[in-house]
DNA sequence: TGAAATGTTGGGGCG
DNA sequence: ACGCCCCAACATTTC
């Protein structure tokens, strides 16, 4: 007796290893048809920004290879999922669909519906883990709710078992005859103008190159990664973020790595080991705004605090505008917004600073930053996005307590030290001594001279004073903390 | 996964 | 020798 075939569908879940409906269609034993749906209709405000779209068709082409050579080939069809599974399972003569969650609010509304009404044909579906190292519903307080502070989430997560990945499949039986789109009639690429030349030489999208990463992070960077992580002048990071927001690698199999380095620690509480738990604990994080959303489907838009509905927000268009094109006249800002634009990546500590000067030295509301990094960074991630906005506005969950207020100056001096990442970044301050890089408006003038450094003409002015601009935060968080009490 | 303001301490200069 | 002041260094609290 012949078996049906079994249709997957891939979402974000690009991979061929740790790929449990990939796996569990290999194993059903009949063909194996694969499909990825463009669904920017179905996603409204949160179809992939520009940068995204670059790594998705990188990632797309390497995906459909991968598949080719185990005799599988990616059909490729643009609109409504609602319409398409069902079409391209009927097409394929599928008795099965299978697919891996995934947990943005959108998503997870249309494909519940969309199991029912494939279910209602008689089909045989599944959906399974593949993102995730525990799915949202199971982490639970003592109280039997969702985590809303991170320490304690962690604790729990600690003492949980990961499941092991799940291997890669053979050889399957293939589906002929599927018409697909062609991947370039997507236009997923930038022509005119073309802007991703930062983003080839920077990235390789695919699940080789994500295995590449963590292969090469496990070998050089992570016995280091405690103290270096906040560096943004070192290559200290994993920066697996992207491949793991379109899951060309799964967080099981990072643990699982991570976990392999250090048991070759042979368990030594040292600094190796520190580090280690300090990369894992970075990958709960995730795992921690994963959960959020989840539990809180207004995430990317509503503040979690919802006294925050009320701050007094300024509108100021030219500043944001200064923002994005890094121009506001603090060099790590600057040079920080302009690694984003140019590579459509942004190092952690410098997201942090970038966020809170856009919030609370410009008081531009955060969902505005959420909006322009979701365009821009290509591993724009709904869950993190929101969470990390939210945090670093002191309105989110386990957030940072709206009177933290990062120093660009001081925090510039410290994460970088030699001035090397603004100099990268923000050529025309090449020229300054260490001393003054980080504020180049106390410079005297002789030494802005020297540098070449024309500031309000070559540079820009600070667009605000920051001491200024903090009392002006400090009193705006007032008026809502008074609205809280009333 | 801050920074600034304020408080405390202790060494050294000096009358 | 002693008390006083200054102030850097560190600690605590406040935003």
């Amino acid at each position: 007796m012949t078996v049906s075939p079994t249709l997957v569908w891939f979402r974000l879940d690009l991979r061929l290893s740790d790929n449990p409906a990939l796996h569990a269609a290999a194993g059903r034993g009949g063909p194996v048809a694969a499909l990825f749906v463009l669904d920017d209709e179905d996603a409204g405000d949160w179809s992939f920004g520009g940068a995204q779209r670059w790594w998705l068709h990188g990632s797309l082409a390497a995906l459909a290879e991968a598949l080719a050579k185990k005799g599988v080939a990616l059909v490729l069809r643009r609109g409504r999922a609602a319409e398409i599974v069902p079409a391209v399972a009927r097409e394929s003569g599928a008795g099965a669909v299978y697919w891996n969650r995934c947990y943005e609010p959108w998503r997870v509304a249309r494909d519940r519906q969309l199991k029912q009404a494939l279910a209602d044909e008689g089909l045989e579906t599944e959906s399974f883990n593949a993102a995730l190292l525990h799915e949202p519903w199971t982490v639970k307080t003592g109280q039997g709710g969702p985590y809303g502070v991170y320490s304690p989430f962690w604790r729990a997560l600690q003492q949980r078992e990961v499941a092991p990945p799940w291997p890669t499949p053979g050889a399957m039986t293939g589906v002929e005859g599927l018409e697909s789109d062609a991947l370039e009639d997507w236009q997923l690429l930038p022509t005119r103008p073309d802007w991703a030349g930062g983003l080839r030489e920077t990235w390789t999208p695919g699940e080789a190159a994500a295995q590449g990463r963590l292969g090469a992070f496990l070998q050089h960077a992570i016995e280091d990664y405690g103290e270096e992580r906040n560096r943004p002048d070192l290559e200290s990071t994993s920066r697996l973020s992207p491949h793991l927001h379109f899951g060309e690698i799964g967080p099981r199999q990072v643990w699982a790595a991570t976990q392999d380095f250090l048991e070759r620690q042979g368990g030594q509480p040292g600094k190796a080991g520190k580090s280690a738990w300090k990369f894992l604990s970075e990958l709960a994080w995730r795992e921690f705004s994963y959960h959020l959303l989840y539990h809180h489907p207004a995430l990317p838009e509503q503040p979690w605090r919802e006294n925050f509905r009320a701050f007094p927000w300024s509108d100021d268009e030219a500043a944001f505008r200064a923002w994005t094109k890094g121009r506001t006249g603090y060099p790590i800002v600057d040079a920080g917004m302009r690694q984003l634009w140019q590579t459509g990546w942004l190092h952690n500590r410098v997201r942090m600073v970038v966020g809170s000067f856009l919030v609370k030295d410009l008081l531009i509301p955060w969902q505005r930053g959420e909006a322009w990094f979701w365009d821009t960074l290509v591993d724009a991630d709904l869950a993190n996005n929101a969470a990390s906005w939210q945090w670093v506005s002191g309105c989110g969950a386990d957030a940072a307590p709206y009177f933290r207020i990062f120093n660009p100056v001081l925090q510039g001096e410290k994460f970088d030290p030699e001035g090397t990442y603004v100099r990268h970044w923000v050529p025309e301050l090449a020229g300054l001594p260490d001393r003054w890089l980080h504020k180049p408006w106390e410079a005297p003038a002789e030494v802005l001279q020297d540098a070449g450094v024309r500031l309000g003409d070559s540079y820009p002015e600070p667009l605000v004073d920051h001491q200024r601009a903090r009392q002006k935060a400090l009193a705006a968080f007032e008026e809502i903390k008074k609205d809280a009490a009333e």
